[in-house]
RNA sequence: GGUGAGAUAGUCAAGUGGCCAACGACGGCAGACUGUAAAUCUGCUCCCUAUGGGUUCCCAGGUUCGACUCCUGGUCUCACCA
């Protein structure tokens, strides 16, 4: 049982440090039922999370179903700094009002993941503004400015003469700081969180804990293109809220390699089943596309439903396979005596601009009623018509 | 504070008086092949009912028949020195 749950907590991972401690509070726990703490610090300076942020609330999970009390830590406090990834020294000080908005939708989604029963919520500004600047100094006066820029991006930084706030330097104190208060026996994070979690423990011993935290690192999720990391920014993310259809359709779109990285970062399935699934597709006598569809079912039945899960599959299939129309598609009206296609296409937003429209056009990935469009001039007269660009994008519209 | 370099489309990055709506790369879009996979191939990638017109190359002026390219002033970035 409990070599088990060691092989699952270690999934995945990329660097766990004192393995020896957490084994022993596992086993601690199968003998006593004592729980233990599993903190996991979360910046709430976005309010959606997406599939990458939920490679470490699955690991939390599974320390869940292991005995673990999860600390969900939201740190509005160190959010005023940012933590140092080189690009903005400052940032943007979110008003309290938007911290608590994000916070309050974090919990809502958070739960679709965690047990509620076994995670506690904190916010680190209860005990960092209680901290004082007696307390800021003392926990200054723990580290210096050589080992600090140990840290991989300071050590960058400070070689190549980029800038460095000293409010930077407080960063990994108070992120460490926070798993002292916490009493954290474990820390999960991503491997960019190296510093900060070590720090956590050169905290503890100093303020004088016995056992300091051991440390998980996770991977960073690569985004859907397969190669750089799921992000907002770079737009290639699978958002926690969208909808059923989506999110399925962005599964599929995944590479078959990026698929199995997908199975053993964001799967509830156990490693053994994902084994086999894995053989049994390089035998290939499983379809490659059957087993994403599994995948692509399971994470949507996690954020939605069963029921809605199989009809975002139905869907897809019906679209995909079938060459038919999907069910659900917006609707559009326009009361003219007849509508030229291009300006038709743009009054659908199907298109951004008539330009791009007549380029679509001109290479047959336009579509009326299922039929290429082959005439840019084509008009429209009165009646209904499917709009369609491309493979994906439709549009019903009602010329009266 | 001093000195020097630079700001070009989503990003990187050519162009240094007309051949420029601006090379190229990446990204993106569409098509072919497929499993809406990957890889590959083709075309497109400022706007406009378009073999044409309009607005662009940090901002404001100027020189010129003509400026992304030259001049003046401004804003901002970066590097070196202090």
């Amino acid at each position: 049982m409990i070599d088990k749950a060691l092989k699952e907590i270690r999934r995945g991972s990329v660097e766990i440090i004192d393995f020896e401690r957490i084994k022993k509070l596992l086993e601690r726990y199968f003998h006593t039922g004592e729980r233990y703490n599993v903190k996991a610090g979360f910046d709430p300076t976005a309010p959606d999370l997406h599939l990458g942020h939920t490679v470490l609330l699955q690991k939390l999970s599974i320390f869940q179903q292991y005995g673990a009390n999860v600390q969900f830590l939201i740190g509005d406090f160190t959010a005023q700094i940012g933590d140092p990834t080189g690009k903005n020294a400052t940032r943007k000080v979110l008003s309290k009002e938007q911290v608590l908005q994000n916070a309050k939708s974090y919990k809502d989604q958070i739960f679709n993941i965690l047990d509620p029963d076994k995670t506690t919520v904190v916010f680190n500004s209860v005990w960092l503004d209680a901290l004082g600047s007696k307390g800021l100094l003392e926990l200054t006066m723990t580290y210096n400015v050589a080992r600090m820029l140990e840290r991989d991006d300071f050590d960058k930084r400070y070689k190549s003469n980029e800038s460095i706030s000293i409010s930077e330097f407080l960063y990994p104190l108070l992120q460490g700081y926070d798993s002292v208060h916490l009493k954290s026996d474990i820390e999960l994070g991503g491997t960019d969180q190296k510093f900060n979690l070590l720090m956590g423990r050169h905290l503890q011993r100093t303020y004088g804990m016995t056992d300091e935290q051991s440390v998980v690192m996770m991977p960073i999720l690569e985004g859907l293109d397969g190669i750089q990391k799921m992000s907002k920014s770079l737009n290639n993310y699978i958002g926690i809220t969208e909808k059923a259809n989506d999110m399925f359709g962005k599964i599929l779109s995944i590479s078959d390699e990026l698929m199995w990285r997908y199975y053993e970062l964001l799967s509830s399935k156990n490693l053994d089943d994902i084994a086999i699934l894995k053989t049994q597709v390089d035998e290939s006598k499983l379809h490659p596309k059957l087993a994403k569809e599994m995948l692509a079912l399971e994470i949507v039945e996690r954020f939605h439903s069963k029921q809605q899960a199989q009809t975002a599959k139905e869907e897809f299939d019906k679209i995909h396979l079938q060459n038919k129309i999907p069910s659900e598609i917006q609707c559009f009206e326009i009361k003219e005596e007849s509508i030229w296609i291009v300006k038709a296409l743009l009054e659908c937003k199907l298109e951004i601009s008539s330009s791009q429209a007549r380029r679509d056009i001109k290479q047959g990935g336009v579509k009326v009623n299922q039929q290429k469009v082959v005439d840019e001039q084509e008009q429209l007269f009165a009646g209904e018509y499917i709009l369609q660009v491309g493979k994906r994008k439709f549009a019903k519209l009602k010329v009266l």
